[in-house]
RNA sequence: GGGUCGUUAACUCAGCCGGUAGAGUAUCUGCCUUUUAAGCAGAGAGUCGUUGGUUCGAAUCCAACACGACCCA
């Protein structure tokens, strides 16, 4: 008895994957069309839902009929009859009441569907015994077969892993994940509308560059084959918008991906989506009160509020932020000694004493911006501007009239992160060779974040660059608190993920 | 790079004082024409992440590795 079982399950393959492959070929030998595409949709489905609502009592066997297609998510058979109940593209859900009597042969070949199959179904509605609208089935229509079974109905899809791998099915299964999405999408257009409205011209500048400039990263190193030679995925589109502007674009906005080679997080994808804008004849002043008005409109756009819950965390997006000097900060917020503000050694001592690692080497401005890293900026929850940044960390950054060794820069933050960063752009050719030189000194030192020299960029300033500001905001992190996201993977499709080798 | 936790059927999870694997859903067979995680009866399904070690015997103990989650750098 036994023996016979084991060898029944060696020739069957009981697996589910198995089974379907084995049905599918005998319903494709019987004639069956699995993968038909002349089914022609009346309606989708949010507008059955629309139409009902508009006019309940004109529903019925004398009704309009409706014909919809979509994923079969649910089906309870009956023998004679079954309900099903099919979604599609709107995200909503209508159940379907087929009949043996009604469909007659269309019945038979339902009774071969499985959940997770793509049908069309035409009929008119009417409510059941609990009032739920249903399609009276007059019509049944295999469209697409589906091989593998979807996850379990209840418990859907949990596995993180599995969720980033199988992103699809992740969409198919859980409502909250498609959301994020339709959210972020909204968002990159709120984003867009915004700055369109307001005369900025929409860029898209190399991702490929022979000098990765415009941010402390490190980046990728890819290779062109036919010219021999390796080039950088870009870690900022910065000195290329800024030529546009000496090129005579003077409001430009580039929403697109940046590439940096570093650890993944929470908050780090290797490839994540920037926005940087540049505008002529602006500050610094007009970006921050730029910047007010722009995430006040995406977060109204977003979430219908200005006001968003992030974590656990009330922010607000409305009225005006608190801009406060980074040496200011580090004392009133960070509690740094004021006196020891310009002693290098003591900070080193402080940062020691905190547990802060920082290189002996580092200039004083590195040293502060490690210091606010750990003791201010966890602690800046509404969003809060940091101004007065120092020269040594800014290296694109026009000086302060007032105090030379500062830049007329700021850094956005929220929920206790970097969400922006913009300043008053440095137009001086000859202050910015003087900048790249002291980045590349600081490469020579080991330093693989700092600037390399840009020869060409300099040259472009050489021509002229009007008075400029430009701002970058980082559109994952943004994502993050519109979606009250805990981790960066939520909110980006497809996430980096190392490939499994036993599979 | 370091730490903690995880990886068992298609999915969600039990099993882990070592004795050769289990539930629910899904699947298959039979019954069922108003279900809402439908119901009833029966059945099949697993390289227990990978490799090695300890042992008479390993899903279980140990080690290394892979992948992931969270925290730290």
């Amino acid at each position: 008895m036994q023996e016979n079982k084991n060898e029944n399950t060696q020739e069957d393959a009981g697996d589910i994957l198995s089974q379907r492959r084995r049905k599918n070929k005998e319903m494709k030998a019987a004639g069956i069309n699995l993968y038909p595409n002349d089914f022609k949709v009346s309606h989708g489905i949010n507008a059955v839902r629309q139409e009902i609502e508009g006019a309940p009592d004109r529903m019925g066997p004398d009704g309009p009929v409706f014909s919809v297609a979509g994923r079969m998510m649910a089906i309870n058979r009956f023998g004679k009859s079954a309900f099903i109940r099919i979604k599609d593209g709107s995200g909503e859900l209508i159940q379907a009441y087929l009949q043996s009597k009604m469909l007659g042969e269309a019945f038979d070949l339902f009774k071969q569907m499985d959940v997770g199959d793509f049908v069309g179904v035409t009929g008119t509605l009417f409510t059941t015994r609990t009032g739920e609208w249903t399609l009276d089935a007059s019509t049944f229509r295999l469209l697409s077969k589906a091989t593998r079974p979807l996850p379990e109905k209840y418990h859907g899809l949990k596995d993180p892993e599995k969720r980033y791998r199988k992103r699809y099915v992740d969409l198919i299964m859980n409502p909250e994940v498609r959301e994020i999405f339709l959210r972020r999408s909204r968002m990159i257009q709120a984003v867009r509308e915004f700055f369109i409205t307001r005369g900025f011209l929409e860029v898209e500048t190399p991702m490929m560059q022979v000098v990765a400039g415009g941010a402390e990263a490190t980046p990728f190193v890819t290779h062109h084959n036919a010219l021999g030679m390796d080039l950088f995925l870009r870690i900022a589109p910065e000195l290329y918008l800024k030529r546009l502007v000496v090129g005579g674009f003077d409001k430009v906005f580039e929403i697109n991906r940046n590439f940096r080679n570093e650890g993944v997080s929470t908050r780090h994808n290797p490839e994540f989506t920037m926005m940087e804008f540049y505008w002529a004849y602006a500050t610094d002043a007009d970006l921050m009160a730029l910047s007010e008005e722009l995430f006040a409109h995406v977060a109204k756009a977003v979430t219908g509020d200005v006001v968003v819950n992030y974590q656990g965390h009330a922010i607000r997006f409305d009225g005006i932020w608190p801009k406060i000097p980074l040496l200011d900060a580090l004392v009133e917020i960070g509690g740094v000694d004021k006196k020891l503000l310009d002693d290098r050694e003591g900070l080193l001592a402080f940062a020691k004493e905190k547990n802060i690692s920082v290189t002996k080497t580092e200039k004083l401005g590195k040293v502060l911006t490690k210091l606010f890293d750990v003791l201010v900026e966890p602690k800046l929850i509404q969003p809060t501007f940091i101004t007065g940044y120092p020269v040594e960390v800014s290296p694109l950054s026009r000086r302060s009239d007032k105090n030379p060794m500062l830049t007329e820069r700021f850094e956005l933050f929220v929920a206790g992160r970097e969400i922006g960063n913009g300043f008053s752009e440095l137009n001086d050719p000859e202050d910015q060779r003087q900048r790249f030189l002291m980045q590349v000194q600081e490469r020579e030192a080991g330093d693989a974040e700092a600037h390399m020299m840009d020869e060409d960029y300099i040259e472009a300033l050489e021509y002229g660059m009007p008075p400029t500001a430009g701002q970058g905001i980082g559109m994952d992190r943004l994502a993050m608190l519109l979606t009250d996201a805990a981790s960066i993977r939520e909110v980006i499709l497809f996430p980096h993920m190392k490939p499994v080798s036993h599979q």
